[in-house]
DNA sequence: CAAATTTTGGCAAGCGTTTGCCATGTGACC
DNA sequence: GGTCACATGGCAAACGCTTGCCAAAATTTG
């Protein structure tokens, strides 16, 4: 064994000079492996195991033009909804043979824009959960490269979104089987697009049940937002709320509970996504389930399916919804007066 | 304008081409504004901003050997406290110019060490969050390139870690104070160093101030690991619990509560993180609260400061905690017999 | 057995930057 | 007016890998 072994870390020159082969043969050897003799092929791998080589991830993504890596974008990472997005993606990157670079956009439109710009050339593709973009700036942004959206569908994109119509037909439904006369709906961010779809579903399913539907908001979609969200809803003495997602109706309900309300016996209280927490809040959350793990790993295959050559036409996914009916909500309440 | 407008993103030569400069002066420019003429920077930036060139990272890694990029790795995302931990991370990263991989390691040491290696050769540097390898092999990785850990003290890295021996006391306080003789722990993971600095801290507590102290587990450090501890604990008589975490401490609370138990009438407990939730589950749990953004951030910027030299020495930073009394902890129950 | 075909491996030209080194121009200093 | 130092810009060699093209070898075909 003449080569002394360098001290830096093996190249595929350093192997290809150890196995007494070119650079192009030790490269086909991994990326090409039927372009190479078997024989020649273990050769060089196991060479290449004994000088512990690793491809240089930099050198191989400026020739191939190629990341191996994907762009995550979510609005906020602790609000568990989208912890459990990032978790079925990253098992179905992993999965690929990708890495996620995750990015919080701060539920801000610009943020978003701006980490997509920066990212773009480090990444093969974004995966871009509830974005607060324009169609047009999220079509732009395809333009560039393969994108696929959570929970937003974009004609032309790659969507995978939750059934919200069944979802919120059956909220009114069970709203309606307590005896509801009416309902208000506290909205989250207006860029949101869920928070748009998921409106338009309750008042179609209200309009169809007879129950009257109003909407309040928008209010921040975090425990913050509660309060305030909660005092509206007092003042306008409705009997039940649906609220944007969860972690809104989780503080709602807090605040309600520290002006006496109680839930569900003054108020019925229906949130969206059935976070971590909304089984063991006080009282369990009656909330619209979304299968979030899944969202996150569907939306990760269908970008990795684009990723070789961009598809013609790409169908929504859409994912089941399943309203879980704990104990925020019941009956109207039998107020005299 | 005699050359025409590439329709691939404009390189480094295209710029340095239009503005007729040397490539290394577009370089430069970028890069050492203080190295090139200020009226040639100018009109160098200008040009680049007509064309739209953005450099590309996998050329400016492969020179450089700087990828701009860290790897950060959790044993859970869905964990609400790595949400924080990684939420401050990121905030810093963003702020240093850097970006975040991510990647879930599933409480598994094989798989951390497996991210490890592959994401080696792509970041700059780790951040390992309450690793579950090693000391040994963390400082092997350490070997290979820059790391910081988050709640790990390993002489000679960098780390950032909760002030747990306060914290302890302040549970065990807690609990004398409410005239339980002995609590017992309710331990996670073997491989966890939190867990053993934790047992270590309340044992030491313990035997200051006359409590009996016991150790159970080890139980997974999720809800789903609640049921088996609080079985253990109902068969055990104990009066007091310390959950290994908060996820493990509201798991138990709901299975005690399913079998009749009522937390703190009969059954003290406390958890530590305090993590979303902890707050308003039912009854709200007393846990001792750690910085979890304070401690993701600071672990990247001990990080981000060996980046260009490895300094000597790094000193443990150690983040302070605090006792939430909530109300899932009261006074030793009166039980007769 | 020669010709045609398929495998297999090597050559060399990049990919888009960074950077060490050198050449020039400019002003300062004596 | 000459010497020096410094500021500025260019040259060219990497960085480690991929890939189009070609040649040699092996295999099939007529």
């Amino acid at each position: 064994m003449p080569s002394a072994r360098p001290p830096r870390p093996a190249t595929l020159t350093d192997v290809a000079a150890e196995a007494g082969v070119a650079p192009s043969t030790v490269s086909r050897a991994f990326s090409r492996p039927q372009r190479v003799n078997r024989h020649t092929r273990e050769h060089v791998l196991a060479i290449a195991a004994r000088l512990g080589y690793e491809p240089n991830p930099a050198a191989q993504a400026l020739e191939s033009g190629r990341t191996r890596t994907i762009g995550l974008l979510v609005p906020d990472i602790t609000n568990p909804y989208f912890a459990g997005v990032i978790k079925g993606a990253e098992r179905a990157a992993a999965a690929a043979g990708l890495t996620l670079m995750l990015g919080d956009t701060q539920e801000n439109p610009t943020q978003e824009e701006a980490m997509v710009q920066r990212l773009r050339r480090a990444v093969d593709g974004f995966v871009l959960s509830a974005p607060r973009l324009s169609d047009d700036e999220l079509l732009a942004a395809a333009d560039k490269g393969p994108v696929a959206l959570v929970n937003r569908a974009v004609p032309g994109l790659a969507c995978v979104v939750a059934d919200f119509d069944s979802g919120t037909r059956q909220i009114v439904d069970h709203l309606a089987s307590y005896g509801h006369p009416s309902f208000v709906f506290v909205g989250g961010p207006a860029e949101s697009w869920s928070g748009r779809r998921r409106w338009r579903g309750l008042r179609t399913a209200a309009r169809r049940l007879g129950l009257e539907a109003t909407r309040f908001g928008p209010f921040q979609p975090k425990l913050a937002g509660g309060p305030a969200a909660a005092d509206a809803v007092v003042a306008s003495g409705a009997t039940a709320v649906v609220c944007h997602n969860d972690m809104l109706a989780i503080g709602l309900m807090r605040r309600l509970a520290q002006r006496g309300l109680r839930v569900p016996d003054d108020v019925s209280v229906v949130g969206f996504d059935d976070i971590f927490g909304a089984d063991f809040c006080n009282p369990p959350l009656t909330t619209l389930a979304e299968r979030t793990e899944d969202a996150g790993a569907r939306a990760v295959e269908a970008l990795v399916r684009q990723l070789p050559r961009r598809t013609t036409d790409q169908p929504a996914r859409v994912l089941p919804t399943e309203l879980v009916i704990r104990a925020s909500t019941g009956p109207v309440p039998d107020r005299a007066g």
